[in-house]
DNA sequence: CCTTAGCACTCGGTAGAATCGAGTGCTAAT
DNA sequence: ATTAGCACTCGATTCTACCGAGTGCTAAGG
């Protein structure tokens, strides 16, 4: 923790020892009281043996230096997100409560069902442990191998094409044909696609005789439509929970208003928290991850994986004075778990 | 319109023409404004050839009813969720505006793709048109017959029933086995399950041959698992559209919260609406529907039917001042083209 | 008897003034 | 470099006055 003091008019990312304090104290006091923080309960929470006023004439070069901002004339300081920044790239790897450790476990332990219920699940818990809204991203199945491929008849002119990949995935594609189709057709171009299909990606392609009777047909179109699915960046899942804590963490009813219309939009939830990963980050403050209408809120993310590949992520979105420290654990936690979940599952009975 | 003028007395759900008059210019002009409304105002809206003195003394009578509430001394009068009944019973049944009905026909148009899609994008269609939160809600499949059973195998422990129903809908289910299950295996137990199960309800039990061979277990479980999903209220789908609308629909950072924290329960969103259908009604307003964390809000649900069978509904959930007339005409709208789009689905193209 | 003009009264909302106090920035002394 | 001291700023709070929308009541007129 202690850092080598350096010269004052350091190059912008590193403080000496007494800023760095400063700093710290005030973006912790300003997590809890929402309020701009003073000298004076700066001097008093980190314990600092100066005066009030020496932390003032530092407060004003931490404010020079852009890591601090003034609301007002007159009023105590507030983070700016390069304050938070540093804030959270200086804090010490945090625990998870015993409680919320306890939570997570009962949780695991007694999770049941597909995929899809699993991940809903966690995104409530998520949520439940730390009071902010949790998302929870699932990956898409573009770099799983088809199991099986299945064609029903609906009705006569109505297919369903049912496609079972090796992730545990299934999607199901409509098919409309302008001709009768009989169980008989049907039973054959279900045999053909398995042949076809089976063990491919949805990225592969595959050559489909081109004969021109209604079976073959048929395949042409069952192929078509499961390669036609790839630009939807392929059926990633967002699981949303705690929505309803957006209305506590933000005051402004517009920026609330803002915040739940950007959750609605889980194309844009996804590329935000993949954008996140990629920049290799766990947390996104403020202006750092770039949606403007997000300008107030801190992004966690911490990815999960699957026998070693990358398979999603969870993400928790709060204010940016959220209390980093316990959500990013929480994050960190309950992806472990996840991961675990997901990886040591078929070893179990 | 013009009812026959009755006894002052009269039994509760009936008011003289005048009064009737002053209550819905009540009600149409707080619903406008938000703000309690004065006899003055009441005499200049409707056109009313008495003076404010009588519209007063009359709104003394229609709050000592029910019909109307002052929020304290000297303000205007607000109408109760009483009054507000009143007004939509009255209501001559609106019809959609232009624009919309233009964006409405564009979009089942062009809307393609799955019923699960086609649910979410006309949840996301009703709260653009009507500035509200919309519900749909998608019936689930227990009344539907099963088309086709299969069992994938996923690892040798692990198994997947892929299941599809008459209605084209598909379900997954999990089975974990204690032992190691063969390919062929998995591929008689399909093909037993197929016999056993086509045609079949959920709710009809089947007898399932209690021999103790791996494959016959395979079966047994396969079976009981699909008939364990009844109690989940047989999966209907939930697509909540525009919460964001709710920030704005509200004031009150706390009823925004308990809204928004009702909406994350799909569960009882399902069961809201369907009570509201059961009890014959298209609107429940304030107390009426029996949820009282919604005690600020009004429901409108509309039945969506596929060949003249219940499949689900459209719902908008907003304010109690919201805007009736237009949000029925909107909810009703959608829901017949819902319902003509599945049920004349099949004989396009 | 219903209606209505007139009037006193209520009470929330707004505007302005006074005040408070937390917090600053500067300066001069150590 | 630090700090005590101090003048100053400015949002928040309180208080007052007051306005005005709206009421309820009453007494007079159809």
């Amino acid at each position: 923790m202690a850092r080598r003091a350096t010269t004052p008019l350091s190059t912008s990312s590193d403080l000496d020892s007494r800023k760095a304090t400063i700093l710290q104290a005030v973006v912790s006091e300003h997590i809890d009281t929402a309020q701009p923080v003073g000298s004076s309960s700066v001097v008093d929470s980190a314990e600092l043996a100066v005066s009030a006023a020496t932390v003032r004439s530092e407060m004003v070069a931490l404010e020079r230096e852009g890591y601090l901002a003034q609301p007002h004339t007159s009023a105590g300081r507030v983070p700016t997100d390069k304050g938070y920044r540093y804030f959270v790239d200086h804090l010490k790897a945090g625990v998870v409560g015993p409680v919320q450790q306890l939570q997570i476990n009962e949780f695991f332990v007694n999770v049941r069902g597909e995929v899809e219920d699993v991940l809903e699940q966690t995104s409530t818990l998520l949520s439940q442990l730390t009071s902010y809204t949790s998302v929870v991203v699932g990956a898409g199945h573009s770099h799983s191998s088809i199991l099986s491929v299945q064609l029903v008849n609906l009705e006569a002119h109505h297919q369903l094409l049912v496609t079972v990949f090796s992730d545990g995935s299934v999607t199901k594609h409509s098919l409309r044909s302008s001709y009768d189709v009989t169980h008989v057709d049907v039973a054959e171009a279900s045999r053909q696609l398995n042949a076809l299909l089976i063990g491919m990606t949805l990225d592969a392609r595959v050559q489909v005789p081109s004969r021109s009777d209604y079976v073959s047909t048929l395949v042409r179109e069952a192929v078509s439509v499961l390669h036609a699915e790839q630009p939807t960046i392929d059926g990633e899942q967002v699981y949303i929970g705690g929505s309803s804590k957006v209305a506590e963490a933000f005051d402004g009813v517009e920026t609330v208003r803002k915040v739940l219309a950007i959750l609605e939009q889980e194309l844009l939830i996804v590329s935000l928290v993949q954008d996140v990963l990629n920049q290799g980050l766990s947390v996104a403050i403020g202006s750092e991850h770039g949606y403007e209408p997000l300008l107030a809120c801190a992004v966690i993310v911490a990815p999960v994986t699957i026998d070693g590949e990358p398979a999603g992520a969870v993400g928790l979105l709060g204010p940016t004075r959220m209390k980093y420290r316990e959500a990013m654990a929480a994050a960190q936690a309950v992806s472990a778990h996840l991961t675990r979940h997901f990886t040591g599952d078929d070893e179990r009975g």
